[in-house]
DNA sequence: AAAGTTTATCACCTCGACATGATGTTCGCC
DNA sequence: GGCGAACATCATGTCGAGGTGATAAACTTT
């Protein structure tokens, strides 16, 4: 709810990326597989935040996704800002003229409330939530271990096993 | 933001029928005009609120829209309840399987917000926005009287007046 | 330099929210 | 009862978010 399902799938990727932070480049394919997402659309929405600075790419073998910073300096805000038109409108009734000199009816009331909302992604940062919840780190961890091992697994039937 | 622009119409137009809740029905033509959108679309808009029975609708001339209850006793919530998923996927990051027992990674925080949300409609009320916002409550009186004398005037000239 | 791996991007599709105009339905009033 | 006023509803249209498959571009390895 309230997140675009493209912002829902930036936090989620981002996870994917910062939980193997220190193993290299994270693939697409690998991150699609492991939240359940389209894999083009992924690669859409990792490659804008890759131009805003929050990811960096690098293509060919070896290639993928890394963080573009310590994962402790990435917030939940800057990886959602691209896709959400938030932060922008927020008078509840869509008043182009609402603000602190015409307020609209509810104008001070939801004002304290969109506070409380952008303060908790201005402060949730992409470290803290692995941090907090080991339980749901591994998880991200062992859907993306998954999703490496099937394409491995991909890999082995097209060109035959060499062991 | 947040609310869909259907349920920004739907507080809107409530506040204007509340506004002159005591001086009989309003017509959708008035609150259209009044608060800048689509009648016809507002038309469903209202008629969904009463058949969940938060507005009365009277039909023919005289007929309008009513409070079905007391402005004191109509929160915010039952006015975008039917316009709004919201409330129901609670997740950040739309997992299903998210709840107290397998939180995601951000479950318990976000929580505490989506709380202070919930609990800011549940607690509005129409009427405590308009006592609050006297000058909001009259630039929406003004807006629909404002509409009135425009369709008398449309009336008047098409059956010539009659003094 | 050729082959293979990976991201980047294009053209296109789908679907639901929002919107519109015409038409039906119910009412008050003469 | 018949007229006009008002809400109710239907068929249809528009538009952007989300999604897909094919292809281009960049990189590594050999």
């Amino acid at each position: 709810m309230w997140l675009s399902s493209t912002a829902q799938q930036a936090i989620h990727a981002l996870l994917c990326v910062a939980a193997f932070e220190d193993e290299g480049p994270v693939r697409v394919d690998e991150i699609a597989a492991a939240i359940g997402c389209p894999r083009n659309y992924l690669s859409k929405t990792l490659h804008v935040l890759a131009r805003d600075g929050v990811l960096r790419s690098t293509r060919g073998p070896k290639g993928g996704f890394q963080l573009a910073a310590p994962a402790k300096e990435i917030t939940l805000a800057q990886v959602i800002a691209p896709f959400e038109a938030a932060g922008r409108r927020r008078c509840l009734m869509g008043q182009p003229k609402c603000g602190d000199a015409r307020p609209c009816a509810m104008h001070h009331r939801w004002n304290r409330v969109v506070s409380t909302v952008e303060s908790f992604f201005t402060h949730a940062t992409v470290a803290s939530l692995l941090e907090g919840n080991p339980r749901a780190a591994n998880s991200v961890r062992a859907a993306l271990r998954t999703a490496r091992l099937s394409s491995r697994r991909k890999l082995d039937g097209s060109h035959a096993r060499r062991t």
